[in-house]
DNA sequence: CGAGTCGTTGAACGGAATCAATCGTCGTGG
DNA sequence: CCACGACGATTGATTCCGTTCAACGACTCG
């Protein structure tokens, strides 16, 4: 679910505010009444519950484009602390508007009910992806999913390390296994292009 | 998402109904009309999508107390096919009472969200966990966030060879590493039951 | 012009997958 | 009732491949 997607609920976009925060800055704590969920401009925010032990446990890193805390729409407090690991720009969602129009209007919540089931699906294929182990499997599984199915063309919006990242390889994996499949004529590179040419060799 | 929450969400329970498929049996083929949603008993099921050149990409493996096919509640036809890879027993979860439902009752629509966005939450986590590399990490990151805090103990309804997946790893490997844990007094096994003793040692 | 980042390649290491074998248990059917 | 098969749990040995550390060029941006 992008921020944009959830703005887009709003009828009202005056009461949308935004804020940056630096590195190691608290956009909430654990405990801290929860009035808002968030997206993520650009940045990068981490989502950490602190264990009774006082260790830190990350249990999501959200990024540019992403939203957070939409769990917190039905709690009165939130269980974690969201913490700024970089220099972040972020929208807040009030609750309680979203909540009323929720209410009010079916509409609207069939809306948010396809943006999270579309969401949940989403996540699911990545999981699933981590679940291929062979780093040649697990790009080419990605180009299938992801390259148009006509041309077998894949824009890259983000730097390739972060397709490493969203891959789970490290980035020279990533790098190395690209140049493999390009020499095996499996795909084609061009400035922020992949093009999958030989589609026969999963 | 599991089935018994989805089924609380309807009134007349005389609308769902079951159906046993062997293995290798489809549920719904690509394009099929979308007239349901789907919990499963027992058994298991992937979302396969077929690709231009007819090979087969899992998108999802779904298991035992969960649903799948949600996204479907919003589009017209199924965009994969759902086979049945075992002796699997499905819930039908028909989409017309569903839409309506939502339709006329806010309440209902919310818990649907709050259901949806405590998956989204789920998902995230598991994803994070798989960006732990080294498999004892992972076993304990996994064990803090599922144990009971009080206790450090966790109860295992499901074999080890299970849990195994869920955190990709590959069953030999957990086995391994849970006894290793055990030598160094960090855990402590007893049937179904796993307890974290000494919690210093992430 | 220098700092920072992306992209790229090389070398070495380590750790998880894999193959394999064994044991125990549970359910089933002859 | 017992034999058999299926499956979970466990341990050993080996292999392999992805990470890590390192170094470098290209490019951008302040």
């Amino acid at each position: 679910m992008t921020p944009e997607e959830l703005s887009s609920l709003f009828s009202n976009r005056a009461e949308l505010l935004e804020r940056n925060f630096a590195p190691d800055e608290a956009i909430f704590r654990q405990g801290d009444e929860a009035n808002y969920i968030y997206g993520i401009i650009s940045g990068r925010v981490q989502l950490v519950r602190i264990t009774s032990e006082g260790r830190p446990l990350v249990m999501f890193t959200a990024t540019a484009n992403e939203t957070f805390a939409e769990a917190a729409l039905f709690s009165p407090i939130y269980h974690c602390d969201a913490i700024s690991s970089d220099n972040t720009k972020i929208i807040f969602f009030p609750k309680k508007p979203l909540l009323d129009l929720l209410q009010s209007s079916p509409d609207a919540a069939r809306q948010l009910i396809a943006l999270l089931a579309r969401q949940v699906r989403d996540l699911r294929t990545r999981l699933e992806l981590r679940n291929i182990l062979s780093a040649k499997d697990r790009i080419l599984h990605f180009l299938y999913m992801n390259a148009s199915p006509l041309t077998g063309s894949l824009i890259l919006q983000a730097p390739l390390k972060e397709l490493a990242a969203e891959l789970g390889l490290a980035h020279e994996t990533l790098y190395r296994e690209l140049a493999k499949l390009e020499k095996e004529n499996i795909i084609q590179r061009r400035e922020n292009e992949i093009i999958l040419i030989n589609r026969d060799t999963i």
